[in-house]
DNA sequence: TATCTTAAAGACCAATTGATACATAACCCG
DNA sequence: CGGGTTATGTATCAATTGGTCTTTAAGATA
């Protein structure tokens, strides 16, 4: 029929995905794209078709692999344990390195938004829908009496949306292991106390 | 002597100030930077040096800007009252407009990560001041009884920075004038709560 | 008025941007 | 072993990037 492919679409995938993590879309150049996928420029555009549309693809993959996280940690565990595996999984155990990232999504919004209005819409909408799963167990804990009955888990889920944003914000500071779970801590006294 | 100088300097970086706030370091070019600041090459070099020596110093502004805030609302407030002052000054009666912007600071931490470690942490020194002054009005509240006498002036700086933060860009996703004045609320609650 | 100093306008620069076109090469099938 | 098909390598593209350099112009002083 044809020549085979040889190029590893998924690796690099992958490494582009770390990349734009990384560097943001815009620090990202199409030759530092093509060095560090290993590819030739034919190779790229054939397999992702563009560099805002291999953005796009990393962001509706940063999405899933949330929900993701939440569908395995929901497999034991409820309630807020849940919202605690999850900061567990994405800012406290893990490497400095990777610490340094922060969220994809929080450092797109910021990025893309005097340079393109619906990527920047992708990357906002990921962060409603995070907001939507904190809420969803929010609700579980307050059903298990994990929570002030009187507690709210809309608005309780708005201001760990908030919290966790702003952790992010701090992530790419340079925030150490230490205060990370220090600020988780502290987060998870807050929710227990609220509404006072 | 010489020629004089024709050029409105405060008003070419006051436009500047606005224009780097608003899309970010990268994604204003020089062309629109000359168009918008409606000066010439030249002039713009000879009164700013370069893009990134204009954009420090609007860094460094921004942060006298801030400083300047802090002074004005401690001639006649005390306390928890600073703090919310400054969060209704930066986040809750501006425009609509104004508040998608964010907080240029944080905007550029997250942009820059990738791109000018140096810049970067000019941006994150900024964030760092604003806890102090948080910490230091804190510090007062607590003398003053405003707040739970057991509470850590140090770590409630450090929490209250991070929803700053989260604030910031819950703002650039859209956050509405009563959205933020609901947050401010459940944020001194917060405050005032804690520790439970 | 002639000259000196300096500001401003704009031509020009190499380098890089993301993207395309074309040539080449690899493989399957007949 | 060709032909057909598709993947890859490379030359090339116009546009834009931030920045410099040369020229022109404006005023002050002598």
């Amino acid at each position: 029929m044809s020549r085979p492919v040889e190029i590893d679409r998924d690796r690099a995938f992958r490494r582009a995905y770390r990349l734009f993590w990384l560097q943001g879309y815009q620090a990202t150049s199409l030759n530092q794209l093509l060095k560090t996928l290993d590819i030739g420029r034919s190779s790229f555009y054939a397999a992702f078709g563009s560099k805002e549309a291999l953005f796009r693809m990393v962001i509706e993959r940063y999405c899933e692999q949330a929900q993701e996280t939440f569908d395995r940690l929901r497999a034991n565990r409820r309630g807020l344990d849940v919202i605690r595996g999850f900061i567990d999984e994405t800012l406290v155990d893990i490497s400095d390195r990777k610490r340094r990232m922060g969220c994809l999504a929080v450092n797109s919004v910021l990025e893309l938004a005097g340079v393109d209005g619906s990527l920047q819409q992708a990357a906002s909408d990921m962060l409603e829908e995070l907001r939507v799963e904190l809420e969803r167990e929010l609700i579980e804990a307050k059903e298990m009496g994990e929570i002030h009955p009187g507690a709210e888990p809309a608005a309780l889920s708005q201001l760990l949306l908030t919290m966790f944003q702003g952790l992010r914000v701090a992530s790419r500071r340079g925030l150490t292991r230490e205060q990370a779970a220090a600020s988780r801590d502290a987060l998870f006294d807050l929710v227990k106390a609220s509404p006072a």
